[in-house]
DNA sequence: TAGCCATAGTCTCGTGTGTA
DNA sequence: TACACACGAGACTATGGCTA
């Protein structure tokens, strides 16, 4: 075998996602660890970190790093999620990886991340990746049954009760694995799918964002007017055009008053009969945003 | 011609950094 | 101090090419 970093997927294995739950015999089932999909190499002692791009993060994670530098094997490819696990909330928090990852340098006294592992593509001098899925996981919790900062997602056989405890708490979803599967690159394949938790509601569409005269996305309002976000994801061609007119038809001179920094830069159409969409989202941010929004419809156009 | 697949492009998220 | 920009990942739409 090569070196490892010649080893490394062009890009991870990803999950499909999907509405459904899989059932049957040859599914394993997973938590959805809301971080950054990290792959790592270890070689001899040398430790390195890859993001999904294969981009070098290794600098970034020291405390990743220091775990891994601890497992007493010669040569391991592992793929994972750099997560920081809240102690209160009893699940991930996705802006504390967001504030490490925009970050150049890492300051003393940082959140410390744990690295979740769920696969291992090469083992000594043994490529693993042909190997079902369940194999492999074996394998997996036995290199890190017990290394402080590294743990491996546990695999779970009943999909029903895993993602009514997810919901329950707040989690990100679950994930779906073929137990017999072998690792494949990227989404070429109908072994792993991912089913996510979301937020539905209804919001006021109050006005068009507008780009180079074409409608960019939505800004939406909660039933107090109060500003949450902005929505393009669910929106096609079609949608936009019907949107432009329906502003033509019902401008309004008068917006905010005081306008959020987020829109203060853009191009924005008011609407004097404002819209009601019904949009899905993550969850709320720290400053009451919705976090990936996607519009599901909107009445009237 | 329809359906599938791959790829390109767009948009959003929150924060650090650079500049005026 | 305020503002603009960049960063990486994820999700989605649009488009073009290929195949049956």
């Amino acid at each position: 075998m090569g070196h490892l970093r010649e080893l490394l997927p062009k890009e991870p294995m990803a999950p499909i996602s999907t509405e459904k739950i899989e059932i049957g015999d040859d599914w394993g089932y997973q938590l959805k660890w809301d971080g950054v999909r990290i792959l790592a190499g270890i070689d001899h002692g040398q430790v390195s970190l890859y993001s999904r791009k294969l981009l070098d993060k290794t600098t970034l994670y020291p405390e990743v790093v220091a775990a891994l530098s601890t497992l007493q094997h010669d040569r391991l490819l592992l793929d994972g999620e750099v997560v920081y696990f809240h102690p209160e909330l009893g699940r991930p928090v996705f802006q504390k990886v967001l504030q490490r990852e925009r970050s150049r340098s890492v300051r003393s006294g940082a959140p410390l991340f744990t690295y979740v592992l769920f696969d291992i593509l090469v083992d000594g001098d043994k490529d693993m990746r042909k190997l079902p899925y369940l194999d492999r996981h074996h394998r997996l919790k036995e290199i890190v049954s017990t290394t402080p900062g590294i743990l491996t997602a546990d695999l779970f056989l009943e999909g029903e009760s895993l993602w009514a405890w997810a919901e329950e708490r707040g989690w990100e979803g679950i994930v779906m694995k073929r137990l017999s599967s072998p690792y494949r690159e990227g989404k070429k394949h109908r072994d792993w799918y991912k089913k996510k938790i979301a937020i539905t509601m209804q919001a006021e569409a109050v006005a068009l964002i507008i780009r180079e005269g074409r409608v960019a996305s939505l800004v939406l309002a909660d039933d107090e007017n109060n500003y949450i976000g902005r929505a393009s994801l669910g929106l096609n061609e079609q949608t936009k055009q019907r949107l432009l007119e329906y502003a033509g038809l019902h401008p309004s001179g008068a917006g905010w008053k005081t306008l959020h920094a987020d829109l203060k830069k853009e191009q924005l159409a008011w609407l004097s009969k404002p819209l009601t969409a019904t949009v899905t989202f993550l969850e709320w941010s720290q400053d009451g945003m919705m976090r990936h929004p996607k519009l599901l419809s909107i009445e009237g156009v």
